[in-house]
DNA sequence: GTTGAGCGTT
């Protein structure tokens, strides 16, 4: 028999693709496997029945119904219910393999003068996804102070740069983990966090409904003039010191969250509280 | 307009 064509879809109304048959009239999975990956089986629809049948599968060999192949539409059967593309099922678990290790800034010493932000995604871009990338700036004239920060989106990448030196517009850079995320920092039971490196445009509103994903906000307060931090205030204790130690993302600058170091005059005001026993929750939050 | 170990406007 001549090499003959059926035609094969995800779903029954959707365009057919044609799939080459085999000289004894069969098609194979592994044929089917190449177009639609994942795929298990096939079925089609009766047309006497109007139900859908299966197609014969032995050993890898699809055996056509018993008046051939004909015009028919194929759809391609997955795995259990699970009716997802290969590709998709990649991204899912790439997504969960993303969520295990959380990346941190990366201090990138050793920079030439004249790289700028783009230099550093286009160069380490080619190591993985650049979510962040910044050449440090002296704040009068603008010149670069020779080094810079970059975080990747992935632990993997994380690492493979960090153990290697780096060739960057003709000089010879070193990625570190900066001195801020090295050494544990005992975090302390407190409510609320220190945000530091904010920019002039974030909003009370902007902390408020970026911090809102970890947990309630009770309290944002930003000090005035523009001193570049801001504290924020969890409902739950847990959540604040969980966030402590992290490098967070918000309108593409890099914070830093840390503990709130207690207002000076708090402290006297706590002695007195634990003194006078009244709640100390009241007074001293 | 300069420089070359460092640590991000607390």
């Amino acid at each position: 028999m001549a090499e003959m064509y059926i035609r094969v879809a995800e779903e029954e109304n959707e365009e057919p693709m044609e799939i080459p048959s085999e000289d004894d009239g069969t098609v194979l999975l592994s044929t089917v496997a190449a177009q639609f990956p994942g795929a298990c089986g096939l079925r089609y629809r009766s047309p006497i029945s109007q139900c859908m049948r299966g197609v014969r599968l032995v050993e890898g060999v699809l055996h056509p119904p018993e008046n051939g192949w004909g015009n028919l539409v194929y759809v391609v059967n997955y795995p259990k219910d699970n009716k997802r593309k290969m590709d998709e099922i990649d991204a899912s678990s790439a997504k969960i393999k993303r969520g295990d290790q959380k990346t941190s800034d990366l201090i990138v010493l050793g920079l030439p003068w004249k790289t700028t932000e783009q230099d550093l995604k286009d160069y380490f871009g080619a190591f993985g996804e650049v979510i962040m990338a910044q050449v440090k700036r002296d704040v009068k004239t603008g010149n670069s102070k020779g080094f810079g920060f970059v975080r990747f989106a992935d632990w993997e990448t994380q690492n493979k740069v960090i153990n290697q030196r780096h060739m960057i517009d003709g000089r010879w850079c070193d990625c570190k983990l900066p001195n801020s995320k090295q050494g544990p920092d005992e975090p302390m039971r407190s409510r609320k966090v220190f945000v530091g490196r904010c920019t002039e445009d974030m909003t009370t509103d902007d902390l408020r409904q970026f911090f809102m994903q970890y947990g309630e906000v009770t309290d944002v307060f930003i000090p005035k003039p523009f001193r570049a931090f801001a504290f924020v205030t969890f409902a739950d204790d847990q959540v604040a010191s969980s966030l402590c130690g992290e490098d967070l993302i918000i309108k593409g600058v890099s914070v830093h969250i840390s503990n709130a170091e207690p207002k000076h005059s708090n402290i006297a005001i706590s002695g007195f509280c634990l003194g006078r026993r009244p709640s100390v929750a009241a007074l001293c939050g």
